[in-house]
DNA sequence: GTCTATAATTTGATAGAC
DNA sequence: GTCTATCAAATTATAGAC
């Protein structure tokens, strides 16, 4: 499954995304990774801006494809917090659009719109999965969209908070504390409905 | 009134951290902003290092002097809370400690050390208001710490992702969100000891 | 404290040979 | 597709005059 020269270096630039941020890797660093020259990587990608969007949508795609049908599950929550682990412990890498995010001011446009994208589709995924089956009215209420808003935010930040501290465990406490506030539970009907 | 110009530097490097990130400033920037020459910047900083982890030193004093005592407040969440916001609906400032820890790994060993210090000095003030006064053993709960790291992530997320949404609102929207899930009361004494 | 001048390196990007 | 060669600009940082 020898992936193209173009999926390797989207590979390596965005584990160095994921590590340092957009402004902390170099054509140069993804050349010498890959083992060719930087001339080479910008025949695959003529402009940085051109690369750094090109990693924020394929890691897009990927995400939300892991992520799957909320409704096909019956632990969807489940699913999310471990689609924001991996990356974590296994080599200490950020949520690429949590990294975006904190550099938004300085992104070329094309990049902070995939970014955009990113959050718009998570928290569109949550609501549907936060909603119980056969709800459709509970899409309407306010307060879903800020819980999935919490929740996406609380685990952008878990991974920031973790890696502050240097104790990618850390990530698990925070997951451990959303699920004590039962934020990670599909909500009840409380439309007027006495339990 | 007037500030030093080392303390107008660190007031140009500190905004220009809070948007752009640690790799997205450089002296030169600093330099015009401030009406001097890069050459005069190394003469109050000698490194970069020097000024970044200067900048997260007295920003995280400032940060916890603006907190206070938290058993001194009758509504301690409202203050954290508040002084969250406070930078970022002025001018989509980022905390700068959630810039550095998505960078971490890019950065140089003083400035992450700052940036897990303000980590540590903030759990353990959550951990102080969200325990009730005469609750001492609630300290020791490990629930109280997940707590406390669930609130200072989801507001560090939060700001991540109302700037990659482009609507700083959504900041309140994520506060809202914590309240209506009982994250920002302090804790009811839950362990069956009635001492 | 601030300046000019400059060193040494890195960066994003292009031209053209193979 | 990849290379060599190169560019123009930017970067961190230092030396020394005022």
């Amino acid at each position: 499954m020898t992936a193209s020269k173009a999926g390797e270096i989207l590979d390596i630039a965005e584990r160095l995304v994921r590590r340092n941020g957009y402004n902390g890797f170099s054509f140069r660093d993804i050349a010498s990774a890959a083992g060719i020259k930087s001339a080479s990587v910008h025949y695959h990608f003529p402009a940085k801006s051109d690369l750094g969007a090109a990693v924020a949508r394929r890691y897009t795609e990927r995400f939300m494809a892991a992520l799957g049908d909320p409704g096909a599950s019956r632990d969807p929550m489940n699913t999310y917090v471990a689609a924001f682990r991996a990356g974590l412990t296994q080599d200490g890498q950020m949520c690429l659009c949590g990294v975006l995010g904190a550099e938004n001011t300085a992104l070329p446009a094309e990049v902070a719109g995939e970014a955009k994208r990113f959050c718009e589709l998570n928290t569109a995924w949550l609501e549907r999965a936060l909603s119980r089956p056969g709800q459709l009215g509970a899409a309407e209420d306010a307060s879903l969209r800020r819980q999935a808003l919490v929740i996406l935010s609380a685990l952008e930040g878990a991974m920031i908070v973790a890696r502050n501290l240097g104790n990618l465990t850390v990530f698990d406490e925070i997951a451990t504390g959303l699920t004590e506030a039962r934020l990670l539970e599909a909500r009840q009907a409380d439309k007027g409905n006495p339990r």
